[in-house]
DNA sequence: GATATATATTGACGTTGTAAAGATTGTTCG
DNA sequence: CGAACAATCTTTACAACGTCAATATATATC
């Protein structure tokens, strides 16, 4: 009844994680419907049946990684160790830069291109998920009257620097560690200029 | 001498025109080798001989994407209507948003991916030029002892909003407009935090 | 004017995503 | 229990891609 393992296991699943390895693994551009069918030790068509096209399976995978992304943040937003708002927005803002370093390919399906990621409704979800989870936090600092720009303000920030970092478009020379705080600092003094 | 006509006229700067071209009408991800020598009316082997890869091609073209915005920077810092720091930044923080509204795909090029776009010698020249153009701008406004991280959060702020338009991840109920001047005020407000 | 060089075309190779047809396995119902 | 069915996988095929090698052609130089 549930989609289930019928020939070779549960093959969908398989392919998902193939993916992510695939895309952890080498450069994205070099990742193929048929290297994951490859990886997943299937014939190159065999994904037609469980994504209708490669953009599907990128879009699910894209999903899974959001979700990944709210526990990420969520977990670091409800350390016992910051209570502050600007604290816990602190503690996202760097869970954030973390995890765009640590998935940057994934970060990439995430935010990315539309013409190669599709929009399946798991995507969708868990990037709204994702948005009023950072509307909330920045509402604990600013209230509710105008949270929204204000979210778009952090998003933008963050985002551009974890894409900056991910094509090195940044100075070899420049201290990254401590410009990320120093960012995200000001970042949350901008954000309470609102 | 210089690399002047000699068949068809100067096919480099006519692939240079039509794959611009093409990139300002279709979707990036159409955008082919074999379409730009389509459009230049040539063969899908001749743009061998003046660009060794696509990828030198699509540098080209982003390197002269630069030059535009580096000069479209330069303008607007230097508008008589604007003498503040504060205000130069904040035309400079717009005609950087305009921009990237006007010319996604090229945007994408000079900022996007590495694995389609080769890193020419023009490409790496402008995009320094752009570098210091904002670092001056910084400066003047916080004093050049922290500028280079200051010019980071400018970067990253108007490099990530002008994404997330881009990709459309922001709510049709944004006001768009409002929204950017908002958030400009925002980052040079936290610049001055620094 | 002949030779050499730069430029463009043609054809080919290996790769990709997708579609259709054939084979194989699991499920379901008489 | 067996027969019909449906779901899954493989095989084969197609058009398009970037790149390369071989060929043809026009320009420049001596």
């Amino acid at each position: 009844m549930a989609p289930k393992p019928y020939h070779h296991g549960d093959l969908r699943e398989q392919l998902l994680l193939a993916g992510e390895s695939a895309l952890a693994e080498m450069p994205a551009d070099q990742v193929s419907l048929r290297e994951i069918a490859r990886r997943a030790g299937v014939s190159h068509a065999a994904p037609k049946h469980h994504f209708a096209t490669m953009g599907d399976l990128l879009g699910e995978i894209a999903a899974r990684g959001f979700q990944r992304f709210v526990a990420a943040l969520d977990e670091a937003s409800h350390q016992t160790s910051t209570q502050t708002p600007e604290g816990r927005m602190m503690a996202m803002g760097w869970a954030y830069l973390r995890f765009a370093e640590a998935n940057p390919a994934i970060y990439g399906l995430m935010f990315g291109k539309r013409d190669s990621t599709a929009i399946t409704p798991n995507m969708v979800q868990s990037s709204l998920a994702a948005w009023s989870q950072l509307e909330n936090a920045v509402a604990a600092i600013i209230g509710r009257s105008h949270s929204s720009i204000g979210a778009l303000h952090v998003w933008s920030s963050v985002h551009g620097l974890s894409l900056l970092k991910a094509e090195r478009r940044i100075s070899p020379h420049m201290p990254l560690h401590a410009a990320e705080e120093t960012i995200l600092r000001m970042m949350i003094a901008g954000l309470k200029d609102l």
